[in-house]
DNA sequence: GCGTCCAGGTCTACC
DNA sequence: GGTAGACCTGGACGC
């Protein structure tokens, strides 16, 4: 089944695809031949791998069987979630167009910050970023979708619900997971999302300020500063600039002639984009990553 | 092949 | 409020 959707005129696809490293952690897969994002999503009665890329004017999805209108509808909203194309970036673009340095972000339409169909999703994957290697990560994410995802006619899987996840003991994440220390927060965190004690999507509509939001992100155990601003960026929110062991080396390199900096220093730099400076520096940072001898490295 | 060291971000205990 | 040490894994390195 092939579903159309138009794209927004400052959208740029490849930009958003290639946006951080969500495209390649399980279930994402990207197809860096054929510039295919593929995944499998949800829906009813068994979940279904969409492929999607670009055309000219549009967004191309395609799904590995014909769904119902509802569960079409259903596929058609997460795509357009994960692909940010429903988020306003007038204001960020007119602040960057300000300043000669940053005008290629507007001018390249770069700023959409790929993210999964859930903030449950995108939570757990935080978690499972911090304090280690990024091939890590990749371990233990795809185990959590080989290990508890459900399977789509083609055999792919799906990232696992919160409900899947709060069914095994800490023991299966330490031992099955490889999640270490982590083990724990992966278990209380499942439990608290599945039992409804914590409604972690409610977040995306979260009109509390920045403190108070980080204050709740930050009450889920394993998420501590760079966590939490990290997922705030997926959420929409750009004021925390999650500085990160790589981000602090990358800026020393690019804006610093390679020495070590402060990350008050680095606060100073992007100040001026006050709501958006998050955004701006992430944008900084990954510049040159859609060069061709960047594209699938990581 | 084995042992040791180190990087990575967060939590907790302590000052 | 700030800081030190523990947490856990895997890669790099030396022997």
């Amino acid at each position: 089944m092939k579903i159309s959707i138009k794209k927004p005129s400052d959208f740029n696809f490849r930009r958003t695809v290639l946006s951080h490293g969500w495209c390649v952690l399980p279930p994402f897969e990207f197809d860096k031949i054929r510039w295919t994002l593929v995944r499998v999503l949800d829906a009813a009665p068994r979940p279904v791998t969409v492929k999607i890329s670009a055309a000219s004017s549009t967004i191309k999805v395609s799904t590995s069987r014909s769904l119902t209108r509802k569960a079409a509808g259903n596929i058609l909203r997460d795509v357009r979630h994960m692909l940010r194309l429903d988020d306003n970036l007038l204001p960020f673009y007119q602040a960057v167009l300000a300043d000669p340095k940053f005008e290629w972000i507007a001018h390249e339409g770069a700023g959409r910050l790929l993210r999964s169909p859930t903030v449950f999703e995108d939570l757990v994957k935080m978690i499972c970023t911090t304090n280690c290697s990024w091939a890590l990560t990749e371990k233990m994410v795809q185990a959590l979708v080989n290990e508890l995802g459900r399977e789509a006619d083609d055999g792919c899987k799906s990232f696992p619900t919160a409900e899947a996840m709060a069914e095994h003991p800490e023991k299966f994440f330490r031992d099955r997971i490889r999640a270490g220390y982590r083990a724990p927060y992966l278990r209380e965190l499942a439990e608290r999302v599945a039992s409804g004690a914590l409604n972690v999507e409610s977040w995306l509509q979260s009109e509390l300020p920045h403190n108070e939001l980080m204050k709740e992100l930050k009450s889920v155990k394993g998420v501590g500063n760079y966590a939490a601003e990290n997922l705030l960026k997926l959420i929409g929110r750009y004021d925390g600039l999650a500085l990160d062991s790589w981000i602090r080396t990358r800026f020393a390199r690019t804006r610093n002639q390679g020495r070590a900096v402060s990350d008050k220093k680095i606060s100073r730099f992007y100040s001026r984009f006050d709501s958006w400076r998050g955004l701006v520096l992430w944008c900084d940072m990954t510049r040159d990553w859609l060069d061709p001898e960047n594209v699938g490295k990581w």
